[in-house]
DNA sequence: CGAATACTTGATAGTCCTCAACTCAAGTGG
DNA sequence: CCACTTGAGTTGAGGACTATCAAGTATTCG
């Protein structure tokens, strides 16, 4: 069932004005409040530039929030789990690109006027606001691991969030991503990530069963020592 | 005129549970929307954990943003010069510290209800609004460069956000901050940043003067090309 | 089976950190 | 006034860490 949507693979696609994906056949009404869509294994949400007339919030699937600098190199500032938001911005604009990482589904929430918050949706604009707030934690946070911290740190730290943000008792998590969205993210190579992970297996710390997306995390206070 | 505040200098200190400047001597009343407070040296305007009773708008002088690790390690998350707001925070309490760098004049706003803002005062919410995603996008742009270029590069960014924001004609900076700051800024170590600086102007594209605080940014276009 | 994608492992080189010495300016006290 | 101290900054040598280049293994899909 690969239909025109499979063409937006890969790190390619210009950023349209108004993707014709924005008034889907399905869509409710012009005025609903939101409705839901389904998007393809790399298929791209919006692109830099395109017009923010929505803002997200993951019902399955995982999206990456992807930079691309002028260089051809790539940087991953977040991925979005199911039950978190993004795409909120203040500009008229989007700043970056998202893209689904397997295949997403995506409930799609007409923007609102964040300066003149509509009174009669509080429980909105608060969740709205929560997760502003959590995005500038999370890119502070971020900053703080790219800054201050080895590549096995940096690994550490990232398996820890997972875990946490996944559903699940926590010990055991399977990578939603390939090797090189961490890497991307963690401003690391493939190869760098590939070797932490082994020297963590070799610790003990963690272990990595059959598939290579499956990771057990035997050792979580360690894990903690490394990545705190 | 070394009064108590001298003995507030250095990364020591404790965050307590209501500092005793919260309630100065000269505020007009205890609903006033906002009043100056004068920092001296070093001091610290707040602390990890304290509770975010304020937000502050910088009128004079520079202030920092830092986190400290259980190791030792310290990151300056920002910068906040003449005319901008910290400090805000969704939280009761502060999630990391701030520090006048060399003496600073704040205006000390009380903190609102962001999740219930008060529709009698749109300029102002939309002013906290604008600063928070202000501060989100130079956190993004901040991870990005901490995990995609190299010592020479970030610097050179550094010294172009450093003009752009500063007050003058955007050719010469005078750096509020020493170098020390730079490098826990930087995510670097004093000695890279030193030798950043000097490689650059062997390059020809900065100048350093007399005093090690002041720079010519003798070729701007070089710069950007470097910091892009 | 062949091709493509994802991942791992090894050898080498480059960047940056660590440790150390040195310069410079500003105070301090005899 | 000058020796001494202190803080900030620069420069050098060596080593640690990670990127790069390269080869090989695994898995999936047609």
């Amino acid at each position: 069932m690969q239909t025109e949507l499979a063409a937006n693979r890969g790190r390619n696609g210009s950023a349209g004005a108004m993707p014709g994906w924005m008034r889907p056949a399905g869509a409710p009404s012009d005025q609903a409040p939101w409705f839901t869509r389904v998007f393809g294994r790399g298929e791209r949400v919006f692109g830099e530039g395109d017009p923010a007339a929505f803002f997200y919030r993951v019902k399955s699937g995982v999206v990456r929030s992807v930079h691309l600098l002028r260089d051809g190199q790539r940087q991953i500032a977040a991925f979005h789990l199911p039950g978190e938001i993004f795409g909120i911005e203040s500009g008229a604009a989007h700043r970056f690109r998202a893209e689904a990482i397997e295949g997403a589904a995506l409930a799609l929430h007409r923007r609102l006027d964040f300066g003149r918050p509509a009174p009669d949706d509080e429980p909105l604009h608060r969740q709205i606001m929560t997760a502003m707030i959590r995005s500038l934690e999370r890119a502070e946070a971020h900053a703080l691991l790219l800054g201050r911290k080895h590549a096995v740190d940096r690994v550490a730290a990232f398996l820890l969030d997972l875990a946490a943000r996944l559903p699940g008792d926590g010990h055991s998590i399977e990578l939603p991503m390939p090797r090189a969205d961490i890497a991307d993210h963690l401003g690391l190579t493939i190869e760098t990530v590939s070797r932490s992970l082994t020297s963590l297996e070799r610790s003990g710390v963690i272990a990595l069963p059959a598939g290579r997306r499956s990771i057990a995390l035997s050792d979580k206070a360690a894990l903690a020592r490394l990545g705190a």
